[in-house]
RNA sequence: GCCGAAGUGGCGGAAUGGCAGACGCGCCCGCCUCAAAAGCGGGUGAGGGUAGCCUCAUGUGGGUUCGAGUCCCACCUUCGGCACCA
């Protein structure tokens, strides 16, 4: 094959890349001879152009995949399109342009970016959730959860977002704001479609232990958002009546010192216990409260406020008669909307029985210092009792003993919650519980471009599934994109009208469509067998690739994405389609890119565009750079001219195979004798790099597996200035370079290795294998330190005894001066590295 | 407030407790050239010294160690998550 004169990538990577496509050497099949390896980039969202974000996700899925296909891996990596959504249906109302129109033309962009990117996947596999094809098995998922009773309709306050005019999961409200456009959230009080995510809240939250090879930082992001909490219920009476309250708290152990009880606003008590005298403060009260915002609601500096309802409650242990409130620090949304304030072992009931008057009791008292320790420590030094203005009585919210409890009286606080939920069980006036953070997940949307969820309403039989064998629920195309409506499927009658699968009578269907998180909760399933007609994957497929071997996404996907996608993959073991009950075996999250110090986003206008790099460097420079550009995991501020850096490399590496360089099996090996000093140091360089770059490969460095090939291409630069590229060290030290950089810089490493006559495809070889014994220094320089201070450097053999080296360091001139005629007290030997003489 | 991560040259960053600043960007000098681009070679933490070299230096202050960017304690700053969660 002919070499170009010079490095010329816009030559080469379309050619390259056809040929890739066309030789399908990434499309995988299941194969016994092999171990499998399931390599899953997030798919992204078609919106028609890939920013430096993607390129940096997709460049290092593409390295893995690549770099495991030569390790002898069955690699399957496939891609496929998240293509429902807010952005396409709000482009529709904006310009008319129909998403099922403009998102094929999207995708279609796309992928010719990714392809011009060098990336490769195995498109036969590929899927896109807007398609029948798909979504017919996302309503499936549906039907699924509702015939495991994990569906299931209520009305609740939802968070409306009035500008996208779509309720929002908990999860997508950040900050009391709507997590894609920043307007405020409102509550509004709809009939909605629930996923019951809680029932699977303590596996999710156990087996997250088992996932050792996440980020812990992620697992502690969901650990958090699950919330688990230990404690009790107790049920306070209320005095003259029949209710009682039943509270939640995780310190059982503190009842005794619950001197009142709070309410939350909303709680459905506060209009049946209140008295009339203070009906109208307390009505008063809610209403303020009501109009309040979620934000100005949660703030948590902001002064507590309270309303006595006129009622009273006795404390179940000590029958002590204490007053009823109502206060928005409580919610209603947690535990059971009602607490038992213990003003002597809380801050915040403190505070409040400070400002309206009410008792404090102290009913834990700190161990001293020397005090025994029990199960929950010893006092908790870092929380002291704090007496606050006007207070006869401190708050002291840690552990310790028990005082002023009755028969819990000098218990440790660890003893006596396990006490008392034994005595409130036994008379029946409460029990030990679990409570979580976590809530069920809407998934109810009032939105047009998602999958219809696949329900009909009859006056006669109620709440309809649709049978399985009608799925799809099609979405009807001929609708009217009109800003301000409700969703366009509200008024196609031809969609809404239908008949009852039960009773054949007149029905209507659901008009809402699935949170587009649904759609991406199981589609790393379908990549196993994306062309099934009859079932969503077949469970033997599925078993074969899952679980996903290595996940690589952002971390703003920390929480939802991958907990609904472990929730999917638990509730699809117990129905038997699946065996692995978590779907991803190891996860990285890459950090952003930035410019300016803001992610690139259009909006701000500081988006780098994918297509320019590629054209005017080339697709090679471009990985690298994104790989160069700082550790992956963290975010990375973008700089205009790294990237040209890359492309003087690649030039450099072009130009080290100028003149009559062979790799491959003829590069030969010799026996180590028959090479020269330069020869062996070459060889040693090399073995040196093949052991760094698999290390890197392998944890993720990537930015340090590209400099350490610079580092061998330097070397084999002056190398080759004094010897010329002929030799067999040179030669082998070239191929290896090649095969090394094969993953990252695919097309330059292809043609290369090609025109200097290698066999077949780079990215069908073996990878190098590291040498440890050509690896080996002869020679090592020896650090000399005085008192720890570096004072000489010398070159010795590598096998030199301890002796020897300390002689030669006592020996000498530099360290002499230091030693100042003095006696060494002590002399540390590192083997091989250094000697350190202290005087 | 709680939990977690991170602070190293002009910049991105590198360093199993053992030579701080690898590699790259930028900058300076030189070679090549009529000239430029490209390329190649050299230099580039700060301060001092003609020089051999010396001193200082990894956010701040302590500590452990023969030896600390790395380990421990306290603090400062930045970022991320959670947050009136009982």
């Amino acid at each position: 094959m002919n070499k170009q004169e010079r490095y010329n990538p816009q030559v080469i990577e379309p050619r390259l890349q056809r040929e890739w496509v066309e030789s399908r050497l990434y499309f995988a099949q299941p194969n016994p001879d092999k171990p499998k390896f399931y390599s899953l980039v997030m798919f992204p969202y078609p919106s028609g152009d890939l920013h430096m974000g993607h390129m940096r996700n997709y460049t290092i899925g593409d390295v893995i995949a690549r770099y495991h296909v030569m390790q002898g891996y069955n690699v399957m990596n496939p891609m496929g399109w998240d293509a429902f959504g807010l952005p396409a249906e709000n482009a529709a109302i904006k310009d008319g342009i129909h998403p099922a129109v403009r998102t094929p033309d999207n995708i279609e962009r796309m992928k010719e970016q990714l392809s011009k990117m060098g990336l490769v996947y195995d498109w036969d596999r590929e899927v896109a959730s807007y398609l029948p094809s798909y979504y017919k098995w996302t309503q499936w998922m549906f039907l699924l959860m509702y015939r495991r009773g994990l569906a299931y309709r209520k009305e609740a306050a939802a968070n409306w977002c009035p500008v996208d005019r779509t309720v929002l999961a908990n999860e997508q409200v950040v900050d009391g704001h709507c997590e894609r456009c920043g307007a405020e959230v409102i509550k509004r009080n709809l009939v909605q479609w629930f996923f019951r995510i809680t029932s699977y809240a303590d596996r999710l939250l156990d087996s997250l232990d088992t996932l050792d090879e996440w980020p812990d930082r992620v697992r502690t992001m969901q650990r958090n958002w699950i919330g688990r909490s230990t404690g009790a219920e107790i049920s306070f009476p209320v005095e003259g009546t029949d209710h009682t309250i039943p509270v939640f708290t995780t310190r059982p152990d503190t009842v005794f010192g619950a001197t009142f009880v709070v309410l939350a606003p909303e709680h459905p008590l506060v209009g049946r216990i209140t008295t009339a005298e203070q009906r109208a403060s307390v009505q008063q009260y809610v209403e303020r409260a009501s109009r309040e915002t979620e934000i100005e609601r949660l703030s948590s500096d902001k002064e507590k406020t309270g309303v006595f309802t006129g009622a009273y409650a006795l404390n179940p242990m000590t029958a002590e008669r204490i007053q009823i409130w109502i206060a928005d620090y409580v919610l209603v949304t947690y535990g059971t909307g009602a607490i038992q304030a213990v003003p002597g072992g809380d801050e915040r009931d403190y505070d409040f029985a400070l400002k309206y008057g009410l008792p404090i009791i102290q009913v834990v008292e700190p161990i001293s210092a020397s005090g025994e320790a029990n199960d929950e420590g010893a006092s908790d030094p870092s929380v002291a009792p704090v007496y606050k203005e006007g207070a006869a009585v401190p708050v002291y919210t840690g552990y310790g003993v028990m005082v002023n409890s009755g028969p819990l009286n000098g218990m440790t606080t660890a003893d006596a919650k396990a006490a008392i939920i034994q005595m409130l069980e036994a008379e029946d006036k409460g029990r030990g519980t679990i409570i979580y953070r976590l809530r069920d997940w809407l998934i109810s949307r009032q939105r047009y471009w998602g999958a219809p969820i696949p329900m009909v309403y009859c006056r006669e039989c109620g709440e309809v599934p649709v049978p399985e064998e009608q799925l799809p629920v099609e979405l009807p195309l001929d609708v009217e994109f009109t800003p301000g409506g409700e969703s366009p499927l509200t008024y196609v009658e031809s969609f809404v009208n239908t008949t009852c699968p039960q009773c054949g009578g007149p029905a209507r269907r659901e008009t809402d469509t699935m949170d587009t998180f649904v759609d991406s909760s199981w589609y790393f399933l379908r990549f196993c067998d994306p062309h099934n007609t009859e079932e969503p994957f077949a469970p033997q497929r599925a078993n074969y690739w899952m679980p996903v071997d290595q996940y690589i996404g952002g971390v703003e996907h920390a929480i939802l994405h991958l907990l609904y996608s472990r929730y999917f993959t638990k509730v699809l073991a117990d129905a038997g389609m699946v065996d692995v009950q978590e779907p991803f075996r190891r996860l990285f999250t890459q950090g952003m890119i930035t410019k300016g110090g803001a992610k690139m986003s259009k909006s701000k206008g500081n988006v780098v565009p994918v297509d320019e790099m590629v054209e005017s460097l080339g697709a090679d420079a471009a990985r690298l750079f994104v790989l160069f550009i700082g550790p992956p995991e963290e975010d990375a501020e973008w700089n205009d001219r790294g990237a040209e850096g890359m492309y003087r490399f690649l030039g450099r590496v072009w130009r080290l195979f100028e003149g009559r360089v062979v790799v491959g099996s003829s590069g030969g090996e010799h026996a180590p004798g028959d090479y020269s000093q330069a020869d062996r140091d070459l060889l040693r360089k090399m073995h040196l790099t093949i052991k760094k770059v698999t290390d890197d490969i392998k944890r993720f460095h990537f930015n340090t597996a590209v400099s350490a090939t610079m580092e061998l291409a330097n070397a084999m630069q002056a190398y080759r200035d004094a010897h010329g590229p002929e030799k067999a060290a040179y030669q082998a030290a070239a191929g290896n370079l090649l095969l090394l950089l094969a993953p990252m810089a695919p097309h330059i490493t292809e043609e290369l290795w090609r025109s200097s006559g290698g066999e077949g495809s780079i990215h069908t070889q073996s990878w190098p294998h590291f040498n440890a014994e050509l690896a080996a220094a002869e020679k090592v320089t020896l650090v000399v330190q005085v008192n720890g201070k570096v004072r000489d450097r010398l070159e010795m053999s590598a096998d030199i005894t301890q002796a020897e080296a300390v002689q030669a360091a006592l020996g000498s001139a530099k360290v002499q001066q230091h030693l100042d005629g003095k006696t060494p007290e002590q002399v540390h030997y590192v083997p091989g590295r250094l000697v350190n003489i202290v005087i």
